[in-house]
Order: structure tokens, then C-alpha cells, then sequence
RNA sequence: GGGUGUGUAGCUCAGCGGGAGAGCACUACGUUGACAUCGUAGGGGUCACAAGUUCGAUCCUUGUCAUACCCACCA
């Protein structure tokens, strides 16, 4: 017996508890059906659940339970990322508490710690994602720090090394001076604020009383200056080109040089050179052989090279201005508005530095990455996200990929007495080749580097699946079917796999990118813990179910947009799951689901059963073509237009009669047919509705051979397009006369008469077969065809109905001045759209150039226009005078 | 500076070369034995603006305005 009410907190962790516990999100390794493989985005180890990860993740169920029901060898394979600089933030944070830094534990303790606290608290957001129904193999759960993966990331490592591909470089490159580590551009956000520009000058060597004028907004870093450019164009400063400027304060000469990068247009024109402190200066320092000095330390500090080693750069900016205007050498400063790097990660604004590096050479595994998108061996879903792909990747700079962090995969290279790089996959090896090399055995230390966490999320696509080992699934599942992820993320990690996994695979990480947009807030505002507007995907599911949340996700999923979150939505579906809930109710006290038989279709023989079985065939194909083409919110919406729309507002109230009529055999075909139809409706739910479908299937049936989550799911099929019609006709018939009488102000509870006058055969028909349906929802007592011949008397009120006309005598109670209102506004209405006709129909151009079933379809219209005209008219005349 | 997307009902959004749609909100009425987390009926839109292409434009093209985002950068 089901519960009065739906109330998914009753079932949704004991259904999902089933399925985890009965194995049924692995893989039917036996089917011989093609293989459908997804691999999650892992989430960040330290992770919660965002709104974010409930429509990605929600997304990806819906294609694997489709996909799944559709018989294939379904994996979906989950996992965390270590995510190095966020996780090793949290332990800091935590150690902090107590007091301790992570140097007061040592490397080799702080990571044992980490590997504690994950122990205990990394599994959260994979329990959320249990909540949330996701269908996940959690038996192949994997870790970008496991040893599998590890190991997959020293081999690749080391392939990419022997072949070139990674190299180690002294390089300007991005500093975060928080955690002291090198950063990629991609950890780079660029801020818009208003800071200051300065003016001030530099006195010329050997020329009394001339100067050269420099604007910055950086001064403190003129300590680091090792020239000055002029454009070899700029008619007021070339003159200058060879002569030396005196860097004030520390009084050392450097050269000016002639060099493009200093626009005349700009500034003074003429701009100091740091080479080793900005991205233009170090190209324009290569160019001019000039000295690179560096004035920071690690920390963002000034260093010795500096007369105010270990101050703070704001600080030393205010001591250079002091000393600078002391000189006599200010000029001016003005606000100017400008973007400033920050760390995505550590909030501090981060510096140019010149440090030794790894890096990727990632113009070169470009090249593949972006041929086989060019050729179509993977498609983006939208295709528009191509040519975003396309424009980064036919861009895209070296990769810097160390990070001097301690939580992370270590570098596998190893350095000889005399700094000798030994890259190998283990120490072993490494050794072997260090003694081989050197001629006797040497001590080698290890590099202390980490890799960039990208780096090992770029393998995920095959490192889960046990690369580098042979491996059955690997055999199956690559290239995995489709990705699922945010535009956020398509150069941090789809370039990385694409880049990664045509390197070394030479195939394809899937074979399609479904791309979908934001959650945001209600208003349309970016969710943010900062701004406090985020929604927590627990409170939701906790308040309307996780089928509500789901399937307002796939409700909202129109491609290449975003989605606001909106709670009187989702309690909409809370509200559409509660309607399939008693609808399933009603079957139950109709005892729909006893004794039940196999359901064949040929033997139905009352129209509205053989309507609907149409009708959810029809449904069934419309989300089958929507999933395919991952058109989400088409697929949900084509669902729940059924179920509400047609199951709900219409089949279940055409059956009552025949439920509360005599005949048996008619009972038996409906209840037996209503078990069909809830039976299809729960199969085509269930990607988007899991939990409430499972509940339902398990209890309206005495036995069920199959667990809903491995139904079958509908294959194409006939549709009885003629049953459809029928039906449709009597719904249409329902809906004017329920219009009539509201437009009348007739009372809801009186029953009426009609009359169809001027009907055909078919209709006559159709009023006499369906003539129960159509009273009980129309409320009448009486329906007929009206006799040929037979004159219309005054007292009835007359609406057009197809072709024929709907009377409906109201014995001496017709309000006439209503209803001449009534007609005269349908006539405004046909004779407007006769307008409309006529002049397309008039237009030369358009009887001859428009596709002939276009004219003739507007020449029908016209025709059936003008004949409800005539039909109104005369309606019209017979009560002029009253 | 380069690029991308979006302007459709009060709100949130579908649709898309030939009769303007949904959900919520709103109004009126609720007879019925699945459901008030409900039912029935209804109001409400120059489809941002302008020009062009077309027999025909909400839809295609160009431009304008508004808005959001991405990339690069201004010493």
C-alpha cells in the first residue's frame, strides 16, 4: 500500500542503499551491447557539494541510467582529485589551530598528516553525491594520489621528459608569494581596480639638468630596472637612444635602448625595462642582452638587490616615492585604473618571478589535441565551445607544471653530484642510470617539486580505467562516451585531457564534451560564499527530495545557458512527483496492479486505453530523440507533459465512468492498461526521477521480475495515430463546452444539454462512442447530434465547434446582451484573421513562391474562417432583437 | 583591444522562416470517491530598436542600444 502522501525522505537513502548494496551500477560486462563510459569531474578531495555539482552531476546520471536501461555496458566511473594547493590549504588551516606550521612537522609528516584528515573527512562529498541518486561505480572509486594513478603520472611523466616534451627553464613565471610556489597563467585572475600612475624622472649621464621622464605604477621595482626604452619612432626621444639614464636612489647608469614595445602614444614614451619583474620587460631585456635583476625573495619582499631589503612592496613603493621626491624627481601621480593579477587560490597579488621551472610543451601536444577536434573524432555539445577551444588551444603557452608545494605528485627526476637530471619512474631506475652515466655508484637527491593538480586530472580519462596496465575495461570503456562539465573548466581540464590523452593514448578521451553553463542565484547572480547567496544542494533535497532537484536540473538544461535557481520551481516538481504519486494511488484503489497479466496490445479495444497507450508511445519517442541529441530540458518537459498533461488531467478522469461502471470486461482491459502506461511512465522517468520511480515500481506489482534501474528501455515503435485522433476529439469537444459554460457564468455544478448541429458522420459518431466520457467531464446530461431540419429556437447559445456548430439551450435564462458580447468578439477575431488571409492570398508573390502546401494550408484556414463567420453571423441575426 | 552569449507575458525562461508557448504569479469559479503539493476557465506580449534579404522575419544579415561572460593587455 503506498503512503497518503509522497514523501521521498521515507525511501530515497533506503532505495539508493539497495542499489549500492545489490551491485547495480556496475558494468553488465556480459552484454553485447556497446560499452557507455563517463568519467566524473573529481571533485576536489576537500569538497562540499555545490549547486554546481548537482546539475553537472545530475546531467551525467540521466545520460548513464538512459543509457544503461538502453542494455549497453554502463560504467560510470567516480573519483576525487587531491587538489593540491586547496588541500594543502585546509590541513595548514587546520595545523594552525593547534599552533603548528607545516615546516614544524617536515614534509614527510605534514603529507602523512593530509592523508589523515582525508581519511576522515575526504569522503563527504561522495556521500552527497549518494543523496543525490548519482549511479556511480563506487567500487572503482579512485584517487589522483592512489598509487595506480600515481604511478600513471611518473610514466607519462617520463615518456613526456624522454621525448622533450618537458623541460626545465629559468623563466619569468607567475609567483604566488602566499604559498611560495610558482602557479599556471590559468591560476591567474585579473582584477579590475583603480591604482596609481607615476611620474618622475631619471637624470641623463653626462648631460646637466637632463632628464628622462618615466611613468609606472610599480616605482618600487626601479631598483630592478636594467634599461630604458624609447621608440626608435619617437621623434622627441631617439635622440636619447645610446645614452645612459642614472637610476636614482642607488645611482646606477643604465643604457636607453630603441625598442618597439615602447609606444610613443603611451605614457611618456619612454618606459623603464624590469626584465626580471614583468612579462613585456623580460622579452624586451632578451632582445637588448640587458642583465636581469631580481629584487624580491619568496615571500614578496624586497631583497638586497634593494635599499629596503625585506620591506614589503606597498611599503618600499611609499619609501621610493619619499626618496624620490626628496631628489627633486617626482613629477606627478594620477589615478589610473588597471587590472592587477591575483592567485584564484590565495587571494595575494601575484608577481612575476625569475625562477627554474618545469614545463609542458604544450604548443606541441597542442597540435593533436586540436586536429582530432578539427576532424570531428570529438565534438563539443554545444558545437559553439569549439571555436572558444580552438582560439585557446592555437594560443597556448608553455605549461608551467611544478609547484614548490609539498602535497602533490613529486616530481620523478633526480639530480647527480653535479646537477645532472635523471628522469625515471622510480628511484631504482634512477639510480641504475645515475651509476651507469657517472661510471660508479653517486648519491643523487630527489627534486623537491610537485606537479600542477591538472596534471593528474589530465590522465583521468584513462588512468582510472588502470592505464598504464592492460586492462579489460580500459579495453572496453576507451575512449569513454561523453564528458560532462562546466565552460569554466574546458582549458584547466579538457584541454589537459585532450592534450594528455592524444599524447599518450592516441585516442580520443571521449568521444563528445557536453558543455553547460552557471547555477546561479535567484536573481541571476554568480553564487558565492563571499556574497552568502549560495544555495546548499542538502537543504534542498532535504526539503523537496532529490528527484525534485533533479529534475528541476534537466528541466532548466537548455544548451549554452545558464541556470538560475528558483525554489518555487522546484517545489513545482516536488508538486509533479507528488501527482504521479497519487495518480499511482488512484491505480491502486482501482487495483490496477493485482493479478497482473502481460499487457498485449492488440487486444485493447476501448478508444481512450488505445489513446493513451498512443499517447505514451509518442512520449516515449519524443524523450528517446531528446536524450540523444542531449537536449535536457526538452526530454523532462515531454515527460512531464505527459504525465500531467495526458495521464493525469485526461485518461485518469476518462477512465473514472468506466471504473465506476458495470461492465468487467472493460475494467479488466483499463486496469490492465493504466499498469502498462505507469509502468512506461516510471521507465522514462527514471533517468531524471530515480528515487519516486523505484518506489513506485516496487510497489505496484505482486512480483516484479526486473529492478526498475535494468528495465528495458522503449525501443522505437507504431503509433496508432488514428486512436490518438479520436480521443483528441473529445477532449477538444470537453474544452468548448467547458469554456461555453464558464463564458456564460453558468453554475459549475449544473448539468447541461447539448446539441452538435451541422455535424458529419464521424463526429456524430465519435459524440455517440464517447458519449459517457464526454458528459461526465463535461457535466451533461444529455448529448446529441441534432437532426437535420430541426430549427435552433432562440434559447440556445451557439459556438462554432469544427465543422459543426455546439447548442446549448438554456430555457429562458440566456443572457443575451452576454452573449451578443461573446459572438461579436469571436467575429473580431475571424474577421481580423480573414484580413490576415486574404491579403497573403491576394500577394502574388506568395501564391506562387511559397511551397504549395503553405498556400494550400492558408486556403483551408480561409475557408474554415469563413464558414464560422457565416455560422457566427447568423447566430448574431437570430438574436439581434432580444 | 579581441571574442562569445543573451534581450520573447509581471517574474524565470522554452521556441523559431509560414497560425506567439511553459512554469510561477494574477483573476473568477470549484461540482467529481488519486491529488488543495489540486481542478476548471480566463486576463496578459509591436518577440529590445532600426535597416536589409524574402512572397513572408520573433527567427536570417548588418547596424544601434542594453546586459552577461571569456581571453589578452595598457609602462
Amino acid at each position: 500500500m503506498l503512503e497518503k502522501t509522497y514523501n521521498p525522505k521515507d525511501f530515497e537513502e533506503k532505495i539508493y542503499a539497495d542499489w549500492e548494496n545489490g551491485g547495480d551500477f556496475k558494468p553488465d560486462m556480459r552484454s553485447n551491447k556497446d560499452a557507455f563510459a563517463v568519467v566524473i569531474p573529481p571533485p576536489n578531495v576537500t569538497g562540499v557539494l555545490h549547486m554546481g555539482h548537482a546539475l553537472d552531476d545530475t546531467l551525467q546520471d540521466i545520460l548513464i541510467r538512459y543509457n544503461r536501461m538502453l542494455g549497453k555496458k554502463v560504467l560510470w566511473q567516480p573519483g576525487t582529485d587531491h587538489a593540491g594547493i586547496a588541500t594543502q590549504m585546509v590541513v595548514e588551516r587546520n595545523l594552525a589551530k593547534e599552533g603548528i606550521t607545516r615546516h614544524d612537522l617536515g614534509r614527510d609528516k605534514f603529507i602523512e598528516t593530509v592523508w589523515k584528515w582525508r581519511e576522515q573527512s575526504g569522503g563527504t562529498i561522495c556521500k552527497q553525491l549518494r543523496r543525490l541518486g548519482a549511479s556511480c561505480d563506487w567500487s572503482r572509486e579512485r584517487f589522483t594520489m592512489d598509487e595506480g594513478l600515481s604511478r600513471a603520472v611518473r610514466k607519462i611523466f617520463v615518456n613526456l621528459y624522454k621525448d622533450g616534451l618537458i623541460y626545465k627553464a629559468k623563466k619569468l613565471v607567475n609567483w604566488d608569494s602566499k604559498f611560495m610556489t610558482a602557479v599556471s597563467d590559468l591560476e591567474v585572475v585579473q582584477k579590475e581596480t583603480v591604482g596609481k600612475m607615476y611620474y618622475y624622472k631619471y637624470p641623463i649621464e653626462g648631460a646637466e639638468g637632463e632628464f628622462i621622464h618615466i611613468a609606472t605604477t610599480r616605482p618600487e621595482t626601479m631598483f630592478g630596472d636594467t634599461a630604458v626604452a624609447v621608440s626608435k619612432e619617437n621623434e622627441k626621444l631617439k635622440h636619447l637612444i645610446g645614452k645612459n639614464a642614472i637610476l636614482p636612489i642607488v645611482n646606477r647608469p643604465i643604457p636607453i635602448v630603441g625598442d618597439e614595445h615602447a609606444d610613443p602614444e603611451k605614457g611618456t614614451g619612454a618606459v623603464k625595462i624590469t626584465p626580471a619583474h614583468d612579462f613585456n620587460d623580460f622579452e624586451v631585456g632578451k632582445r637588448h642582452n640587458l642583465p636581469m635583476i631580481n629584487i624580491l625573495n619568496e615571500d614578496a619582499t624586497l631583497n638586497e638587490n634593494t635599499p629596503f631589503p625585506g620591506m614589503d612592496t606597498q611599503t618600499a613603493r611609499k619609501k621610493t616615492i619619499e626618496k624620490l621626491e626628496e631628489l627633486g624627481l617626482m613629477e606627478k601621480i594620477e589615478d589610473h585604473p588597471m587590472v592587477i593579477p591575483y592567485g584564484d587560490r590565495s587571494g595575494v597579488v601575484i608577481e612575476p618571478l625569475m625562477t627554474d621551472q618545469w614545463f609542458v610543451d604544450a604548443p606541441t601536444l597542442a597540435k593533436e589535441a586540436i586536429r582530432v577536434v578539427e576532424n570531428g573524432e570529438m565534438e563539443f555539445v554545444p558545437k559553439s565551445y569549439e571555436k572558444t577551444y580552438f582560439e585557446w588551444m592555437r594560443n597556448i603557452q608553455p605549461w608551467c607544471i611544478s609547484r614548490q608545494l609539498w602535497w602533490g605528485h613529486q616530481m620523478p627526476i633526480w639530480y647527480g653530484p653535479d646537477g645532472e637530471i635523471f628522469c625515471e619512474e622510480n628511484e631504482a631506475e634512477a639510480q641504475d642510470a645515475a651509476d651507469k652515466h657517472y661510471g660508479k655508484s653517486v648519491e643523487l637527491t630527489r627534486e623537491t617539486d610537485v606537479l600542477d593538480t591538472w596534471f593528474s586530472s589530465g590522465l583521468w580519462a584513462f588512468s582510472t580505467l588502470g592505464w598504464p596496465d592492460k586492462t579489460e575495461y580500459l579495453d572496453t570503456f576507451y575512449p569513454t562516451s561523453v564528458l560532462v562539465t562546466g565552460f569554466d573548466i574546458i582549458f584547466f581540464w579538457v584541454a589537459r585531457m585532450m592534450m594528455m590523452s592524444m599524447y599518450m593514448m592516441k585516442k580520443v578521451p571521449f568521444k563528445k564534451c557536453y558543455i553547460h553553463g552557471l547555477v546561479r542565484d535567484e536573481k541571476g547572480q554568480k553564487m558565492s560564499k563571499s556574497k552568502g547567496n549560495t544555495v546548499d544542494p542538502m537543504d534542498t533535497i532535504e526539503k523537496y527530495g532529490a528527484d525534485a532537484l533533479r529534475f528541476f536540473m534537466a528541466a532548466m538544461e537548455t544548451q549554452g545557458r545558464d541556470i538560475n535557481m528558483s525554489e518555487s520551481r522546484i517545489a513545482g516538481y516536488r508538486n509533479f512527483a507528488t501527482k504521479l504519486w497519487n495518480a499511482a494511488r488512484f491505480g491502486e484503489m482501482n487495483h490496477c496492479f493485482e493479478n497482473r497479466t502481460a499487457f498485449d496490445e492488440n487486444s485493447v479495444k476501448h478508444a481512450v486505453n488505445k489513446w493513451i497507450v498512443a499517447k505514451a508511445k509518442e512520449a516515449s519517442k519524443e524523450v528517446t530523440e531528446n536524450l540523444n541529441s542531449f537536449r535536457f530540458s526538452d526530454a523532462a518537459n515531454a515527460v512531464y507533459q505527459f504525465v500531467w498533461g495526458a495521464f493525469c488531467d485526461w485518461y485518469i478522469e476518462m477512465i473514472k465512468p468506466i471504473f465506476y461502471g458495470e461492465s468487467e470486461p472493460e475494467k479488466a482491459e483499463t486496469r490492465n492498461t493504466f499498469a502498462w502506461v505507469l509502468d512506461r511512465i516510471l521507465v522514462i522517468l527514471h533517468p531524471f526521477m530515480p528515487f519516486i520511480t523505484t518506489e513506485l515500481w516496487n510497489n505496484t506489482a505482486d512480483k516484479r521480475e526486473a529492478k526498475l534501474i535494468h528495465a528495458a528501455w522503449p525501443l522505437p515503435e507504431k503509433i496508432d495515430t488514428a486512436a490518438m485522433a479520436e480521443i483528441d476529439w473529445a477532449i477538444d469537444l470537453i474544452s468548448a463546452v467547458r469554456s461555453l459554460r464558464a463564458e456564460m457564468n453558468l453554475p459549475a455544478a449544473a448539468k447541461l444539454t447539448i446539441y452538435l448541429k451541422d455535424a458529419n458522420a464521424a463526429s456524430c459518431a465519435n459524440l455517440q462512442n464517447f458519449n459517457n466520457i464526454i458528459s461526465s467531464l463535461a457535466r451533461l446530461e444529455k448529448l446529441e447530434c441534432f437532426a437535420k431540419g430541426t430549427e435552433v429556437s432562440k434559447d440556445m447559445v451557439q459556438s462554432v465547434f469544427k465543422e459543426a456548430t455546439i447548442l446549448l439551450p438554456l430555457k429562458g435564462v440566456v443572457d443575451f446582451t452576454a452573449e451578443k458580447e461573446r459572438l461579436k468578439k469571436e467575429l473580431d477575431k475571424l474577421n481580423k484573421d480573414l484580413e490576415g488571409y486574404a491579403r497573403k492570398l491576394q500577394n502574388p508573390g506568395f501564391v506562387e513562391r511559397a511551397p504549395a502546401a503553405v498556400v494550400e494550408e492558408e486556403k483551408r484556414r480561409q475557408a474554415e474562417a469563413l464558414e464560422n463567420k457565416s455560422k457566427v453571423e447568423e447566430a448574431l441575426a437570430r438574436i439581434a432583437n432580444f
